[in-house]
RNA sequence: GGGCGGUUAGCUCAGCGGUAGAGCAUCUCGCUUACACCGAGGGGGUCGGCGGUUCGAAUCCGUCACCGCCCA
């Protein structure tokens, strides 16, 4: 027997590890079944399970699901990248607490310790991704600093180097002065904030007492300006291009430019160029020294921990007039002091010294470190770059071709739109947790690419013609660009392995909007360049999840919904259907306790469903029966036909939301609403049909569970092993439905549905009326000549069914000219008259009629203006024009059964 | 400043050229032998504003407003 309740969390973690052991979730290289292949976005190896990876995981896994039981060969692939920065500073942490740095453990010390942290801690995410329900492939579980995936990073980037799309060169790059590497444009944040814009006055060399005003954000730079820069056409300095100022402190000459990027409107629109701590600067002298014979300097003036240095300042020249302005003990105080503590020296320094001339209030934007949240620092230094422009081209043309296809497409905008203005890629990282640049350099600095250190030895042997020491370069690479390879690195490539043959290309992936660039983007590339082909067909782009009220979940806002809290609480299922049934296409999600809770009730009704079925003597069919000739029997199976039907387009199409009202319209308002309740009568009186209904019942119920169990896992194997539909934890591998039509399904359909709409007019009437709900007045059939015979036996056929729901005392049929005593109603061609004499209130009645007739009248009124209008006859389809009619015809039967009503009743009144 | 998305019942959202829908909430009635996490019935919307195209517009086009996101 099944208990009166589900109660998840007794079952759950049975049934996964069922599956899991079983080998369910396996995917067989060697079956002849087609292939069906998702790439898990690899999650972060500190991660934990949050919500977006609710979301994101039930949606692959509703798919995975759906696939494998429509007979594919699913593989899900799993696993976790080693997400560089973030291990890193949490082993640091840990490290922190123990009052050590990685630099006094040492580089392979420190590297121990985190693959120490990964083996225990590591891989959370892995756990509660079972706690979910994720049917992934885990015994082909992956982690991008495993030997086999390291090795196809080693290939990958020897290759691009040796083709020129790799290569080193001294850069300005976004420098993270706290986490001390460089990273790329996309882990780069704008973030707005209050600053301030400083005025401040440059003399001008040759002309004591004159100046020229500039306005910068970032006063610290000043000590590595270069020049200032002013439109060609500003009237107001147009005379001073070409001239000198002098850079206070510093006491250099620096010359007044020409430069059309210059914003006249902005400031005093003459601006300070620091080309080492500015990439706006740095293009302004590019453009410069291409156009003039001497290049601008660009030193650096502030360091990798985001100090001042002096030392790039030290050769440069200073003559006599300008010495006059060089303050060598201020600026030797300045000297190893942080950036924003320089700010405020220097602009004290300049205000003593009569140079700022006012500060204003500004709002602006500055670039910060996604993972640190610092101010990004622009700094020259070398680092490691991929040509993002020559790898992206493929990329764009494979969308644009169709041979990957994003859904909803309007992504692919923001794809194009990104790759159109693609920059070159940097990705070298000063961390030491990562996959270390396979780069080798020889004592006077040449570079050997290579995939091991033997063959960097014996390139360097031809190069020198001698043994010499080799040094490998310091840096890791980015993690992202490991994740690029994820969907053939996996697979085992550069081995040419059954699998990569196979599942190559993948066939979905999913994930959100926000990681377009650094996954899908950069793996398009890859597997492009590599594969010779696109990395998967379709990219699902589902929303993000958000609180309530439409803000992002963050620790720090506290409004974080904990899915494991949730599960525990609810089950994974509840949690599962509420994320699809919410997934509508494109949008965000907001997801609240109280939105799950709602959505709860839906597992119960399942369960009940069964319960009902239990005890009745119902069991688990996997075929209909084949003689199945039950008007309900047909109904239902036709019924079951649309839905599967619905489930299989809505899925097709990566509607979510729909394959759950699909599902969820199927079972309740179908199957328990109306069939369980049809079985009441019959069952409990054992009627004839009673064994036939029986069988089909569980033959249904079978499709139901079959049909959600995508969406609902664990609820749905749980009784499908109950009701022995197979042995235990074999639904996930059972056949996904069919549509079963024996011969006049379709009428059987219309019939019923006849009845179903008759019993509803009843109650309707019942209720607004308040007939007493002991009642059980007589209802009176008086068929017209245009009555739908299918209709009319049915109300014979399911007799005790409409007495019961309709809660009726007995069903008669007059003769043609007979009177319908009470309340009339027009259906199907046929007046039934509703005997409600003495139970109800005739002038109550009376007015409900007028009311009724009031709104038929309006409407009405509506068809037959537009049916009046040559236009419309004219020029709208003939089957619209005739549906119009048709409806027209049905008002004005309604009208006519209330006029004949309110006759009635003002007899019985009188 | 440029681009994208949104604005439909109290709330959350479908619908995207031919009768305005769902879930939740609300109101009325009901412990009818699966389910009160239930059953039955009801109320509630000039589909953000304006203009246009069309026989017909929530749906297509233009424009404005507000909200959100991305890029400068």
């Amino acid at each position: 027997m099944l208990a009166k309740t589900f109660v998840p969390h007794e079952v759950e973690e049975a049934i996964y590890a069922r599956w899991e052991n079983s080998g369910a979730f396996a995917a067989d290289p060697a079956s002849g079944k087609k292939p069906f292949t998702i790439m898990i976005p690899p999650p972060n190896v500190t991660g934990s399970l949050h919500m977006g990876h609710a979301l994101t995981f039930t949606l692959q896994d509703v798919l995975i699901r759906w696939r494998r039981m429509q007979g594919r060969d699913a593989l899900w692939q799993p696993g976790t990248d080693h997400a560089g920065i973030a291990t890193q500073m949490v082993v640091e942490r840990l490290l922190a607490a123990e009052g050590l740095s990685r630099e006094q453990l040492g580089r392979e010390a420190f590297l121990a310790r985190v693959w120490q942290w990964k083996e225990q801690s590591g891989g959370e995410i892995t756990r509660q991704l079972r706690r979910l329900g994720a049917s992934l492939d885990w015994r082909r579980e992956r982690f991008t600093l495993d030997p086999g995936l390291s090795a196809a990073v080693r290939r990958v980037f020897v290759t691009l180097a040796r083709e020129g799309l790799i290569y080193r060169a001294r850069r300005l790059v976004n420098w993270d002065p706290k986490l001390k590497t460089a990273i790329s444009d996309l882990e780069v944040e704008n973030r707005e904030v209050k600053g301030h814009l400083w005025f401040i006055r440059y003399p001008l060399a040759g002309e004591a007492g004159r100046f020229i005003e500039v306005a910068t954000t970032r006063p610290e730079t000043m000590l590595g300006d270069v020049a200032i820069a002013v439109h060609p056409e500003d009237a107001r300095y147009r005379a001073l291009i070409g001239r000198e100022a002098i850079l206070p402190l510093v006491g250099r000459r620096i010359p007044v430019i020409a430069d059309p990027f210059v914003d006249r409107e902005k400031g005093t629109g003459a601006v300070k160029i620091t080309p080492a701590h500015d990439f706006n600067d740095f293009a302004a002298a590019d453009r410069y020294d291409q156009a003039h014979g001497t290049p601008l300097p660009r030193p650096s003036v502030i360091d990798r921990e985001g100090r001042i240095t002096l030392a790039e300042l030290a050769g440069l020249s200073r003559d006599g007039e300008a010495a006059a302005w060089f303050d060598a003990d201020f600026l030797a105080s300045l000297e190893g002091m942080e950036r924003f503590a320089a700010r405020a020296a220097i602009v004290a320094r300049l205000e003593e010294r009569g140079l700022l001339v006012k500060v204003e209030d500004h709002l602006h934007t500055v670039p910060h470190g996604d993972r640190s949240g610092v101010p990004i620092e622009p700094l020259l230094t070398w680092q490691w770059f991929a040509d993002a422009k020559v790898l992206a081209a493929p990329a764009e043309a494979a969308v644009r071709e169709g041979r990957t296809r994003f859904v909803p497409q309007m992504w692919e905008n923001t794809f194009f739109a990104w790759m159109r203005d693609i920059q070159p890629w940097c990705i070298s990282r000063q961390l030491w947790w990562g996959h270390r640049i396979p780069a080798w350099y020889g004592p006077d600095g040449q570079v050997f690419v290579a995939e091991s250190e033997e063959e960097a030895r014996a390139l360097a042997r031809t190069a020198y013609g001698e043994e010499v020491a080799l040094r490998q370069d310091e840096d890791v690479l980015d993690t992202w660009f490991s994740s690029a390879l994820w969907p053939f690195s996996t697979l085992g490539w550069p081995d040419e392995t059954p699998e990569l043959a196979r599942y190559y290309p993948t066939d979905v992936l999913v994930t959100g909007f926000d990681i377009i660039f650094f996954w899908v983007a950069r793996m398009m590339m890859m597997g492009l360049h590599f594969m010779k082909d696109v990395p998967f067909r379709d990219v699902y782009i589902h929303g993000l999840v958000r609180d309530e009220r439409g803000q992002k979940m963050s620790k720090t806002k506290g409004n974080v919904i904990d899915p494991l809290a949730i599960i525990e609480e609810f089950g994974a299922d509840a949690l599962r259907f509420t994320i699809c049934a919410a997934a509508g296409p494109g949008r965000d999600i907001k997801l609240s306790r109280a939105r799950i809770e709602s959505q709860r009730p839906f597992i119960t009704k399942l369960w009940n469903a069964a319960r009902f079925c239990e005890m009745n003597g119902i069991r688990g069919e996997t075929a209909p029966p084949a003689a199945a000739s039950h008007p309900l029997s047909l109904w239902i199976l036709a019924a079951a036909g649309r839905a599967i039907a619905a489930a299989n387009a809505a899925l097709e199409a990566y509607r979510f939301d729909e394959y759950a009202l699909a599902c969820h319209h199927f079972l309740w308002d179908v199957f328990c609403d109306w069939f369980l309740e049809f079985l009441k009568s019959p069952l409990t009186r054992e009627a004839p049909e009673a064994a036939e209904l029986r069988r089909v019942a569980g033959y249904v119920l079978g499709v139901v569970l079959r049909l959600l169990h995508p969406v609902i896992p664990f609820v749905t194997e749980n009784l499908w092993g109950h009701f022995g539909f197979g042995a235990e934890g074999t639904l996930i591998r059972a056949p996904w439905p069919e549509p079963a039509a024996p011969a006049g399904a379709e009428a059987a359909y219309g019939a019923v549905e006849g009845v179903i709409r008759l019993i509803g007019e009843i109650r309707s009437v019942r209720a607004a009326l308040n007939v007493p709900p002991a009642a059980r007045p007589t209802l009176r059939i008086l068929p017209g000549a245009d009555a739908e015979g299918g209709f009319l036996g049915m109300i014979g056929t399911l007799e005790e069914q409409i007495l019961r729901l309709a809660q009726l005392g007995t069903i008669e049929r007059v003769q043609p000219g007979a009177a319908l005593p009470g309340v009339r109603l027009e259906l199907g061609g046929v007046a039934f008259g509703l005997d409600v004499a003495g139970l109800i209130d005739v002038a109550a009645e009376t007015g409900r009629l007028r009311e009724s007739a009031r709104k038929l009248a309006r409407e009405a009124e509506k068809l037959a203006d537009k049916l009046a209008r040559p236009d419309f006859r004219a020029r709208a389809p003939a089957e619209v024009v005739a549906e119009t009619e048709a409806r027209l015809a049905d008002l004005r039967r309604e009208q006519q059964a209330i006029e004949t009503s309110l006759v009635q009743l003002a007899a019985l009144a009188g």
